[in-house]
DNA sequence: GGAGACTATGTCAAAATTGACATAGCATTG
DNA sequence: CAATGCTATGTCAATTTTGACATAGTCTCC
């Protein structure tokens, strides 16, 4: 059996609901709102020619807009088998970066009022994703996707938690702003006593 | 002026309190437990060669314990610099990827009684994080790193985060497994209306 | 006293990912 | 009627990341 990469298993949950033509899917994994997988276009057509030459997927061929064909994918009974097979495994542990967090971490090294910008930024931003979220979230109940059975319960799922993790995370960015001031108005008070600099 | 990639901001994040060897560097990027940025060590090393080309750090060499010379590395004036006008930058869009909201939205083609076993096992997997983190956020209150002037304020603000982030989480995994329990039950009672495959 | 772990540095090949390029019809806008 | 954008497929080089290998002294455990 020929290994698949994350991304081909990407690939495979994408497909688990019906058939896509590749072009479909690069639109789904540019922006990862609703999917929590992103990937290049350059990928993608790669792996769903690696996922076919194994087996897992399967495509019809028609005339295309462009110089060649449009082809539609969709699983066979093997790549249903081996996305259920995968799906219950335990995640394998993936490097964890937060370019926010890393920048949090060195905080001393950065001009605060700098600081309390990048802050309210990254505020927004999260603020502006939950609008999204919430929108999507609303629609998929009235379609009554918070039932198990629903087709369409597993991105029903997804925003659940996209809606419990992100208030927490501005409510945070807020709160950093606001030490970011404080941080502002202390320095000018007592200037740098731990400073190691005084150039 | 070189251009800079991620991981060596990272590396200079992780300098900017004071010099360290390649090999602290190293045991300080393997988990990421209050860094919130991971790394090899095969990608540390040559990143670091890079930087000390650019003139963002330097070192001092001492005789090491296997055939080669342990390195101290520092940040220079040029480095320091260079970071804290990266720090107050707003962050670069990433490649946002989570294995467990990838396999909920594919939830419908697993099976309900794995996909519960594997959300208990998240929910642990979280739970002992959450404990490590609780662990450090009171080492670090202990001594007064809540104070915005501390040096540590940093490491302390993202673990503050890590604090309200992930017991939404592991609340939601818990809710995840009672949603499978149910999916089996009802899947029971009225065996498959709404699937597709009936082999 | 030998096995294994820890300190400490680095290299190498392979895989994954990114960003830019290329083709071409059809629709929209000005 | 020209410019731009969308549909739709793919390639290519460059960069980033991973996993495995290599060296050698010291320290700890059995």
């Amino acid at each position: 059996m020929a290994t698949v990469s994350a991304l081909g298993y990407a690939l495979l949950c994408a497909l688990h609901r019906g058939p896509l033509t590749g072009y479909e899917l690069v639109q789904r994994m540019r922006k990862p709102i609703g999917y929590y997988w992103t990937a290049q276009q350059s990928q993608i057509y790669p792996e769903l020619a690696r996922l076919s030459a194994s087996g897992l997927i399967e495509h019809d061929a028609e005339a295309g807009p462009g110089p060649r064909q449009r082809k539609t994918h969709r699983l066979t009974a093997a790549g249903r088998e081996a996305l259920a097979a995968w799906l219950v495994e335990p995640p394998a542990p993936r490097a964890f970066r937060d370019e926010a967090l890393l920048k949090t971490y060195a905080l001393a090294a950065a001009d605060p009022d700098g600081m309390r910008e990048f802050y309210l930024a990254e505020a927004e931003t999260y603020q502006r994703r939950l609008d999204a979220f919430q929108e999507q979230h609303a629609d998929l109940l009235s379609r009554h996707a918070d039932d198990p059975l629903h087709p369409q319960f597993g991105a029903f799922a997804t925003l659940e938690l996209a809606l419990a993790g992100t208030p927490p995370r501005i409510r945070w960015c807020r709160w950093m702003a606001e030490r970011m001031t404080e941080l502002a108005r202390l320095r000018r008070d007592e200037p740098g006593p731990r400073s190691e600099e005084s150039s």
